[in-house]
DNA sequence: CTAAAAACAATTTTT
DNA sequence: TTGTTTTTAG
């Protein structure tokens, strides 16, 4: 028996063994999912001589396919061959693979949220950009659920010439050859359901497949699945209908439900010990999401006996916040700890002042250098680059910097694209000579910078074509000049950009992998960073998925916030409640929770109510750190006149107890009603 | 055509 | 408050 099944405890072990039918894995958090999946491939190779590339694992980032690949690969020398990539990633490489038949160009480009919003924007471009969002978010909701433009979307969409939009749309993003985030999933089902060769040839070649987080999986990913399972194809999947967090984005917690239903004879294997988290900590998270309906059920268990409560901290303020975190990270204990927030936004205060007080800091997939500006040029430069159709890129780089082409010149050039068959360089070409003064030279000097950049292409190295392709258009120049004006950093982001292709060969299938790359994986360009120096981690609460840390802080648990204030439908506020579950049972050790009294958004100061969640822990789970100065104490029964700080005078219209804990429900005199803890909330009796 | 001024959203969460 | 888009004046 290899030494790695010996970790494992009984029902661990049974699902690694496990064989023959469809295996449904409910793991709660904790229990080790990874670990099973990572050491069933290990043990697939090992014992049972499978060959490395037949085994699919799919995950849903990359940073967890990474994980898990470096983890097969200290179980097993052997396991390079294997292929673990994210539901994407993973349509990418099937629809390059077979391109052709896909109705795609081998070097097809990926276009993201905001490359939606921009063909929309010039489908119609009387609208204003910021109206075309709701349509991106439509459609790409819509490719979630596997639905056409000639299926019905009113269930998830508002807008109602949707299907119409939806259309025009896609009918445009095919012309010009570029596939969305959707359709890499979409597509690939279709491929594989219209052309019975490559499907066998699929089902053929990957005897094994397993899914990772699959309570986060989409309708259009399901089918993805139900494609990939062949006559004698073992799947695999794992999941837990409690972190279900994606909703937003498609998520499907039927998926689970449905999966026995859908592949008879599926084997259900439950996790249910937790090695994670102590017991006290553990107790607070099934607090939580027992408040929500409609779960599957589990009975999470561990034989850590014990621990600390968790510690709950009223602040003044975001900045008091970040001051409060500072102080207990001035223990030092800055690696085993993580500061978690529902929104990327709350990171500011975070790092302003831990800049200041030179807290080292690590700030994951934060406010998205990939997004940035001037790494969008540059990748539009090499999506122009390898698809010269592409009318989105080719707009952002044109004339920027200014090159003298308006409105009227860029008109004459599409105008021209249509007897080019859509090629905007072949046009650009044809319409060069024709211009004259600045137009007809900027023009020039940009054909020269992208036929020296094609040429190069196969000849020299990427790094090399890029920085030339770069300074030949003017990048360097125009971003040195913007760095010094607004003291930005950008010209230090390109040159990022170019070192993150050393990698990658300097021909087209190099740069076609880089850019795909680049796409699907935003963290790609964050930087590792290089001096080993211990980093306190700022993250969101959706990213921590799959992580764990000694010492969790999770903060802005200020209702409006968390749960968001758009949040109107109990399925909402489930979801919600599933997030803070995720949070919590990151902790290991020790779980802190912070709530602002204020906070300020879109630059103004408003007041906020602490998290409705917290009313759901049990007192005796939690110790308060009382509020400084206030009355906190005395009964506060019905009728009693109240005096809060933000709301004004009320009167006490309830009062009870409720699990250990005093619950009032205020009638404040201008008439709004409010449900308080009076240990957490600043109010006191008036008069 | 460009640059400066004014207007205007923006905060969920991610592949 | 911030950064971005749209309008206006040159």
């Amino acid at each position: 028996m290899e030494d790695y099944l010996k970790l494992l405890n009984e029902k661990q072990l049974e699902a690694v063994l496990h064989q023959g039918s469809p295996l449904l894995i409910l793991a709660g958090a904790g229990s080790g999912k990874t670990r099973v999946i990572t050491t069933k491939i290990a043990h697939l190779i090992d014992t049972h001589g499978m060959d490395p590339r037949s085994i699919l694992a799919v995950t849903f980032t990359n940073k967890a396919a990474r994980e898990m690949y470096d983890r097969v690969l200290g179980m097993t020398s052997s396991g390079s061959g294997v292929m673990i990539r994210t539901f994407h990633s993973f349509g990418a490489w099937l629809l390059r693979r077979n391109a052709q038949s896909a109705g795609l160009h081998p070097s097809f480009t990926i276009y993201d949220e905001e490359d939606t919003v921009s063909l929309l924007h010039s489908l119609n471009p009387g609208v204003k950009r910021a109206d075309m969002k709701p349509y991106a978010v439509g459609i790409s909701r819509a490719k979630d659920y596997a639905l056409g433009p000639g299926d019905d979307l009113s269930p998830i969409s508002l807008q109602d010439d949707i299907s119409s939009m939806y259309q025009q749309y896609q009918e445009r993003l095919e012309e010009i050859g570029s596939v969305d985030f959707g359709d890499l999933i979409l597509k690939s089902v279709n491929l594989l359901k219209e052309n019975r060769e490559i499907r066998a040839r699929i089902q053929q070649r990957f005897s094994v497949v397993l899914v990772d987080e699959y309570q986060d999986s989409n309708v259009a990913q399901f089918e993805l699945l139900k494609q990939l399972k062949g006559e004698e194809t073992y799947l695999c999947v794992v999941g837990d209908d409690d972190q279900s967090i994606y909703r937003f984005r498609g998520a499907e917690v039927r998926n689970i439900i449905d999966f026995p239903d859908y592949f008879p004879g599926t084997v259900i294997i439950r996790l249910e010990q937790n090695y994670r988290s102590t017991e006290k900590i553990l107790a607070i998270a099934s607090a939580v999401v027992e408040n929500n309906t409609g779960r599957l059920g589990k009975t999470l268990w561990t034989d850590k006996k014990g621990g600390k409560k968790g510690v709950f901290k009223l602040l003044e303020d975001h900045t008091a916040e970040a001051a409060y975190c500072a102080e207990l990270l001035s223990d030092g204990n800055l690696e085993d700890t993580a500061i978690l927030y529902r929104t990327n936004a709350q990171s500011l205060p975070f790092e302003s002042l831990f800049v200041q007080c030179g807290i080292p800091y690590r700030i994951v997939g934060a406010l998205r250098f990939y997004e940035r500006e001037e790494i969008k040029d540059a990748l539009a430069f090499l999506n122009f680059l390898l698809n010269p159709k592409d009318e989105i890129a080719f707009l952002r780089i044109i004339n920027k910097p200014a090159r003298g082409l308006g409105k009227v010149k860029l008109g004459n050039i599409l105008e021209e694209a249509e007897y080019t068959g859509g090629d905007l360089a072949a046009a650009c070409r044809n319409t060069m000579f024709r211009l004259t003064g600045r137009a007809g030279e900027g023009l020039k000097e940009f054909m020269a910078a992208y036929d020296r950049a094609v040429s190069s292409l196969g000849t020299t190295s990427l790094p090399e074509m890029i920085r030339q392709g770069i300074s030949d258009l003017g990048f360097i120049e125009y971003h040195k000049k913007q760095d010094e004006i607004a003291g930005t950093q950008k010209l230090l982001n390109l040159e990022e950009l170019v070192s993150a292709t050393a990698d990658y060969t300097g021909d087209m299938e190099g740069l076609t992998l880089f850019v795909e790359h680049l796409e699907l994986d935003r963290s790609m360009l964050a930087g590792e960073e290089e001096d080993g120096a211990e980093r306190v981690t700022l993250i969101t609460m959706h990213n921590t998925k799959g992580l764990e840390f000694r010492r969790v802080i999770i903060t802005g648990l200020e209702d409006g916030l968390f749960p968001s204030i758009r949040d109107g439908s109990e399925e909402d506020i489930e979801e919600e409640r599933r997030i803070f579950y995720v949070s919590i049972t990151r902790a290991k050790e020790e779980l802190y929770l912070t709530s602002c009294r204020q906070r300020r958004i879109w630059g103004r100061l408003m007041p906020f109510m602490p998290s409705r969640f917290l009313d759901e822990i049990p007192g005796e789970l939690l110790s308060a750190t009382p509020r400084s100065g206030g009355q906190g104490g005395g009964a506060y029964t019905s009728g009693t006149r109240i005096y809060h700080d933000d709301y004004g005078y009320g009167v006490v219209t309830q009062s009870m107890i409720r699990e250990g804990e005093e619950v009032l429900i205020v009638r404040f005199d201008t008439g709004h009603s409010a449900r308080f803890l009076p240990r957490f909330t600043p109010i006191m009796k008036a008069e």
